[in-house]
DNA sequence: TCACTAAGTTGATGTTCATCTAATCAGCGA
DNA sequence: TCGCTGATTAGATGAACATCAACTTAGTGA
């Protein structure tokens, strides 16, 4: 507790301050959980074909692209579903997804450099 | 292998076929790792902080805003860096971080609904 | 009701990850 | 050189996760 106790951005020597933290704590963890939702490969593989067919698509032309069994990509679209990534409705013999873009772009927005709130 | 094998998309009943997946297998790998860079809610929070900050940040004054201990925060200071999102300098006695916002934007577009590409 | 198919759930297993303490590296000043 | 501080690395540990086999649920059609 003597000499360099004191932030170099107090004593000048450092860096300027971070004035106000974009992400409070309770953003953070929302953010984190759906970008945990997309931290793999095979669930971002799904999201993306989910987004770019443009319309709902049937869990039976979704799984013979991967090679996991289906348990797996019933895992893995439950996953998404629960990040509000996704949702689902079965109809008949079949189950459709689609996306949720309101929170594609929400997540999407984080990621823009906020600009600096001072 | 006898009515209902042949898929709903070729049989006409289900949804129309995926013509081209947006994401190849490699690029999903890519994007996962750098989402799940992103997927802890402290390593968003100091994602948010480097990059809020419009210029480079002192790990001193970074890591009194956490209730994790230094190793920890230097733990996942280079996850951060792996997946190319931060880069660091250290000048004397203090280690210095700035974002890359080349990787942050090439993410955010690949969250933007891709145009289908049919 | 029965046989068949699509999709999801359960339970188990091996791996990955977040966190800590202790030790080490890097720089400053006396 | 020695002592001090900032930051990272190494090793250990407990929790979370991806995956599969087996089973269950839901729906179709005869």
């Amino acid at each position: 507790m003597s000499k360099q106790q004191i932030s170099p951005e107090r004593s000048g020597g450092c860096c300027s301050p971070i004035s106000v933290m974009a992400l409070n704590e309770s953003a953070a963890a929302e953010g984190a959980a759906v970008f945990k939702a997309l931290s793999d490969p095979i669930r971002l593989r799904l999201m993306s074909i989910i987004a770019s067919a443009g319309d709902e698509v049937c869990v039976c032309d979704i799984t013979p692209h991967f090679a996991v069994s289906g348990p797996t990509i019933s895992h893995h679209l439950r996953v998404l579903r629960e990040a509000g990534l996704v949702d689902c409705e079965r109809r008949g013999t079949w189950v459709y997804y689609w996306p949720l873009p309101d929170r594609m772009q929400w997540i999407s927005a984080l990621l823009a450099v906020p600009e600096p709130t001072h």
